[in-house]
DNA sequence: CCAAAAATCCACGAAAACAGGGATTGTTGA
DNA sequence: TCAACAATCCCTGTTTTCGTGGATTTTTGG
């Protein structure tokens, strides 16, 4: 059996040792490469193909999620497994929106991973119970904004006035005040205050 | 040479195989148990007592912050070395006050993390570059709220009025106006929401 | 002890947000 | 096709924050 090749992309020299461990002792799969930047994975797969990258989230130069969809543009028959510590709804879905085929929580068992890495590579998705669960979890407590909404509360956050807002969306000022009390009352915030704090805690900034 | 042992607390099975690897590979060490949970390493120190404890901050069942406390208090002549993905200003300081004797994050350099066990198991204290350069960065520039400023902007953040927080505070609400003032000019923001954002990137809440 | 910093309080007008309605277009999924 | 939802816009009045400025009293560190 050819075993399947693998590129590490993560900066912690610790976690890809581990991995690297992981994957020899489980015979399915050698690791070819590993990355400790984007930069460094671009140029890696300008010269190999490994079957699958293993991608982190939290890279020094650019983040997980755009690396994925700069490989996905670049290489749009690689296959990339997100391999993080995160597990907020908003990252996951940003990472499978970009052209990740799978993702895996770093406290997931170490058998979970390579089973991972084989259903990637032989071309299909994997999303850990975790990840999953938290999809459902969206779903269900409503932790739906929409498109405008998201705009909106962005820039409030930044600091911006309903007028200013306003103008930079071309809507009416009255327009951007009623997202922000949908808002308020979608997130069951007392003010814009606390609607920034609660938005700060649930990652959607 | 007696090797130095080690207790490895994460919850994550890849980053304590890569350390163990790490470790083994230095053979000035050796790796005596791995707790999962906050839980299994007190269990373990029970019966055993490794000369050093590598702690990782997020576990599963408690706070690696709330867990180093409680081991320096059962054990006072254990030694912690945090090992954590965070640098944040507000997680390191939280460690040190809480009797960590060093601090590395997960990305540093292999060599670091052997010297910073070899240091912290000879009684002294480590702090990783990074770890230290936050430190410095926070007395320069100044992440210098009172301790009245430090309660005014949580009271703002969890969505009270000044009115509201004079009375919590038995201020006038004029003065929670001034403390309100002062927050946005020192952390440079435009207005509440902005200060509201700047403070929780920043870990102030 | 003394200077610096923190904490307190104030005034006044302008600007912005809040409360609590209502209403009209599209879009879209079942 | 039709109800649900998103996105848009509006009104009225009230409350809160913002900007600019100043002032006094405690703490506190050297």
């Amino acid at each position: 059996m050819e075993k399947i090749t693998i590129l590490i992309v993560d900066d912690h020299p610790i976690v890809a040792e581990g991995i690297r461990k992981l994957i020899q002792d489980s015979q399915a799969a050698q690791v070819i490469g590993v990355a400790g930047t984007g930069k460094a994975c671009l140029d890696f797969l300008r010269w190999e193909k490994p079957d699958v990258i293993l991608l982190d989230i939290s890279l020094p130069d650019i983040s997980g999620i755009d690396l994925c969809k700069t490989i996905k543009a670049k290489y749009p028959s690689s296959r990339i497994l997100s391999l993080t510590t995160f597990n907020e709804r908003s990252t996951v879905v940003n990472m499978m929106k970009n052209g990740a085929d799978g993702y895996v929580l770093k406290n997931s068992e170490t058998g979970e991973i390579i089973e991972a890495i084989k259903e990637v590579h032989s071309g299909g998705k994997y999303l850990c119970d975790a990840a999953e669960t938290l999809l459902k979890e969206e779903a269900a407590n409503g932790l739906l904004l929409t498109n405008r909404e998201k705009e909106v509360i962005q820039l409030i956050a930044e600091g911006f006035t309903n007028q200013q807002i306003a103008e930079k969306l071309f809507i009416s000022p009255l327009t951007v005040d009623s997202h922000r009390k949908n808002l308020i009352t979608k997130l069951n915030a007392r003010n814009t205050a606390s609607l920034i704090r609660i938005a700060s805690e649930k990652g959607l900034l």
